[in-house]
DNA sequence: CAAAAAACTTTCCGCGCGGAAAGTTTTGAG
DNA sequence: CTCAAAACTTTCCGCGCGGAAAGTTTTTTG
């Protein structure tokens, strides 16, 4: 472990016995080197603890095996679940991983977009806020960085979107609400900010019209990202307002839900199926808090994994096709029914 | 808007007719050029759309103006919310900000710093995991790069540590609870990674001590991150072993306040203060969920914008003075009493 | 074992910028 | 207006690595 003075790969490839050239090509790719080479460069690593200078190497380099991760809301854990997983993966492929959050806010998107083009990743992977995103921009973002989009849709824009069935997710809520008791009214923001809550939105129109049942959609005031506080403050609202003309609520996600239960203990409501329960409430995400909310919440959920993994996997893809598909390529996930006790 | 072939510093300094060592010094400190010579510059700025490498430009530069965070559980939205303020905090100072999470894991730790080291940083904010870091390996990283420590103590290692006075946290629940009702039982994990967690126990003993009452401590099993679940389970299992002498619980944090209260929901076991109440519970951190919880969690909040503000400031002292302090700066802010239903 | 292919070495240049040195222009105080 | 200080320009070199070209060695194939 005589570290002394191993600055350089010039350096390096002294110490080694390789010349520098292959020492380049070991450290861009260390199966293109003979197995013999890269045993000895190996020896010679372990002794000397040398790591090429990240700068030099990316000036010059086609790829930088850089994947931009960008999330709108980091704080909210299904998206820090999400980059999480995305994470590791980029790291046993042999990527580094920048994460950006956009912090729900239009400008920090374009300006966690621009970094990341500064940074010349080799892909991007994106979930973009939705309706505040600068549209525009995000396109012509994605035609000079290969860009895959994830969890919310952003149609049209980037080479490939991977994301969650909302018809999926609706129809198996929606379904099972009707079976065991009486049909569900549907619980969300007014003007919400992401495109699956719209898709989620119609399809609960479409499913219940094709069972034959009148669909009641209860919208609540209010923007940003407490969607707990506006499922609390609305929920309230609603309730003393008698607007469920059922016993069941279905809310557009399980954050909301959760505000929605905390308004329903707040009035003494008791939420569960079966008698003795004045109301059952459901939601969709299997948000991580919606095991421990009281009662536990009934919600559809996401295959995290399989999407977090089908989106590397695409963006892998993408990047081995230089960049481009033929067309956009859209992965959609069925959603699984989570019974617990809230419905 | 020609922004045609403007590709290095050299084009823009022609286009512009600045040359380009002042160019370089623009890109570096705006402030150091004349004023009349930065409107030039920046009026050619946006009509040629040119930005300098990235990468050329931290090849050479001593400071690289890049500000890395590393927090160890980024799915924790206490984590997202503090790795929020401080990432916007550096951008508006003029860093860029890299983030990391180790992920609750020991290696990932490693290998978060280990990417930062080869990104040079002009510093670190770092929040150790606690019991699980390499305690060694943390201590010499700071030793190469300015690191000042957050929200988890590591004694000794860094030149700064800025987090919250556990003791104030501690004598806070514990003095309104023992006043307003039965002396508090204390609930946590069994071996909590988490240094505060630690420290939050001593000062309970300390506490009850020094009121001349008998100190509680329930501990539960579990290990990992999964807080609301082990709170939950052991919650269980200590109500059914009727494990609390009194009717008062307070929890080492917000998370297994959580699972405990969604125990206690299972249970049938009203919680709140007065009359028609089984017990009385409360938690520490002020954690986002805890508003909306059932009920709504009494808890002892952090200050996390002046946490991550006074961070990000002894950060920028320690940068200036160029990575040393004359001896170690602790500084710890007061918790606040946050009143709710549960106690 | 010979010939072809693969892997390696040597040499050279370039990437886009930082920074030093020396000379020139601009600024502002008296 | 004068002159020194401040700000700028010109010129040059270096950072650490990528990558191409041409030559040499090693491995593979029949």
């Amino acid at each position: 472990m005589d570290d002394k003075k191993i600055r350089t790969m010039e350096d390096f490839a002294e110490v080694s016995g390789i010349s520098r050239p292959t020492l380049s090509k070991y450290f861009q790719d260390p199966e293109s080197v003979r197995q013999s080479t890269r045993d000895r460069i190996e020896t010679a690593l372990d002794s000397y603890d040398y790591r090429p200078n990240i700068f030099a190497m990316n000036q010059n380099r086609k790829l930088t095996r850089t994947i931009g991760i960008v999330v709108p809301y980091l704080t909210d854990p299904v998206f820090g679940e999400i980059a999480r997983t995305i994470e590791q993966q980029c790291l046993i492929a042999g990527f580094r991983a920048a994460l950006f959050s956009s912090h729900g806010d239009r400008e920090s998107e374009i300006e966690a977009l621009e970094s990341l083009r500064s940074l010349r990743p080799s892909g991007v992977l994106l979930s973009p806020l939705g309706r505040f995103s600068d549209r525009d921009y995000i396109a012509s973002f994605c035609e000079s960085v290969p860009t895959v989009i994830f969890d919310r849709d952003m149609e049209g824009v980037g080479e490939a979107f991977v994301g969650s069935d909302n018809r999926s997710f609706v129809n198996q809520s929606v379904e099972y609400l009707t079976r065991t008791g009486e049909p569900p009214c549907f619980f969300e923001m007014k003007n919400p900010s992401n495109p699956n809550s719209i898709a989620r939105r119609e399809n609960y129109k479409k499913t219940m019209e094709s069972l034959g049942l009148e669909p009641v959609i209860v919208q609540v005031d209010g923007s940003g990202w407490e969607f707990e506080r506006i499922g609390y403050e609305g929920g309230l609202k609603a309730l003393d307002e008698r607007a469920f003309p059922t016993n069941t609520v279905l809310c557009s996600n399980d954050r909301l839900a959760i505000g929605f239960l905390a308004a329903c203990y707040e009035r003494g409501l008791r939420v569960g199926r079966g008698s003795g329960h004045a109301l059952r409430v459901a939601g969709h995400d299997d948000h991580p808090q919606s095991r421990f909310s009281c009662p536990s919440l009934t919600t559809v959920a996401h295959e995290y994994d399989k999407l977090s993994e089908a989106a590397v996997q695409q963006l892998f893809d993408l990047i081995e096709s230089g960049g481009r598909f033929g067309e956009r390529r859209v992965t959609l996930f069925p959603a699984r029914l989570t019974l617990r006790s809230s419905a």
